[in-house]
DNA sequence: ACCTGAACACCGTTCAAGT
DNA sequence: ACCTGAACACCGTTCAAGT
């Protein structure tokens, strides 16, 4: 009749709809990794579906990655002067893969050579120019910027994935430790349980931020 | 006869033996990660009876990575000033990663809770401490550093798992991108291309105590 | 007390077959 | 041209059975 049958049709795929559906699957609460299997149930298509549009998981990993990457870059005030655009860029970098920890643990691990990354290198570099840097200090600071931020991410992400309720603990755990042996972390144990892991990694971007002014100020 | 057939007789395995094989497998060339049925054959036992030593493979290799936690940390000099013991514990850390990829890969997302790590955390603060920081600013300053070299190690672990033969680069490869949207990468992308990973990560670490430094003269 | 081995519930990926 | 589905070669882990 008028009736269609529920016919299991075949189904469109293509990258932008496998993208939107590993950021689906990675921010859904207590998703700690995206698999192909899934993410083709997902989709409402035969998992394997996916590799016609990506070479290898990885491949995809690197694609959602950059996508986080450049969604960071893209609320980043341009017109602000250059340590604000560094403290914004670190900041939404944090934040979204607080969003999206799933993908965001790859970020050490993982380099995407998309437009996301190429961005956030290119506003890194430019802001340390800015700053009045020598072109060896440029360098270098990017690189440690870079490397604090991603591990920073990645840190996080592990944290939001393994207790999605928790909040904002910087350690999983508080230390315990024999006074006696380890004098220092019974002095400062509390204290250390009590950091907030976003602000810990702001206050790194800041110490290196003010080590470029310095840098630049002797010159 | 005399000759004892070759009877596939119970294997003996405790902790120490289970970690010595995940040491050796780890160090494997090429090997990028830890498997427990590999482990197992590698024992000459069945996999499964690793799950009388360790609760789980994550709890396996959180003994592994304090491992080389606590062998970095006995190479340290305990002597020497402090910013030369936390110049010492981060490469140390450096190298044991190099060494055991498929074991430091973790370093980012696991948290051993063994005396390697109490070790090391010990260790930074006490070194801060020793440099003048104010409470609050030895436990910033302990973070950072912390954060820096796992993240480091990690790095490196990566790439020495993916490329066992290529040795040292910072970055996998050069960074191409168009002059005109990248100009920063574009002049700096040869640059960033020479940095030897090692050494890029003790300029952080050196930037890190100089900021110690500099923050206990202003007291 | 501790190792074995079958079994379970997963993975990523290849490739011939369909349409 | 692109999706399907069987198949391959793996995973970590549980648990009853052996000794």
């Amino acid at each position: 009749m008028a009736v269609k049958a529920a016919v299991r049709t075949k189904v469109r795929l293509d990258p932008d709809r496998i993208i939107a559906a590993g950021l689906e699957l990675a921010a859904r609460p207590g998703v700690s990794a995206i698999s192909v299997r899934e993410l083709g149930t997902m989709l409402g298509a035969d998992p394997t579906a996916i590799y016609r549009h990506f070479r290898s998981k990885d491949d995809l990993m690197r694609a959602l990655l950059d996508h986080i990457l450049a969604g960071s870059l893209a609320e980043v005030d341009a017109g602000a002067p250059w340590d604000e655009r560094l403290r914004q860029l670190a900041e939404r970098t944090l934040v979204w893969a607080a969003r999206y920890p799933a993908i965001a643990v790859e970020s050490v691990v993982l380099t995407t050579h998309g437009p996301g990354e190429l961005g956030a290198v290119e506003l890194m570099l430019d802001a340390f120019r800015e700053a009045g840097l020598s072109d060896d200090e440029i360098v270098r600071h990017y690189a440690l910027l870079a490397s604090h931020s991603l591990s920073g991410a990645a840190g996080i992400a592990r944290a939001r994935a393994e207790a999605p309720g928790e909040e904002d603990a910087w350690l999983d755990e508080p230390l315990i430790a024999d006074p006696r042996r380890y004098p220092m972390i019974a002095r400062y144990g509390a204290r250390l349980s009590e950091l907030r892991d976003v602000d810990l990694l702001m206050r790194g971007v800041e110490m290196i931020t003010e080590s470029a002014r310095r840098a630049a100020a002797s010159r």
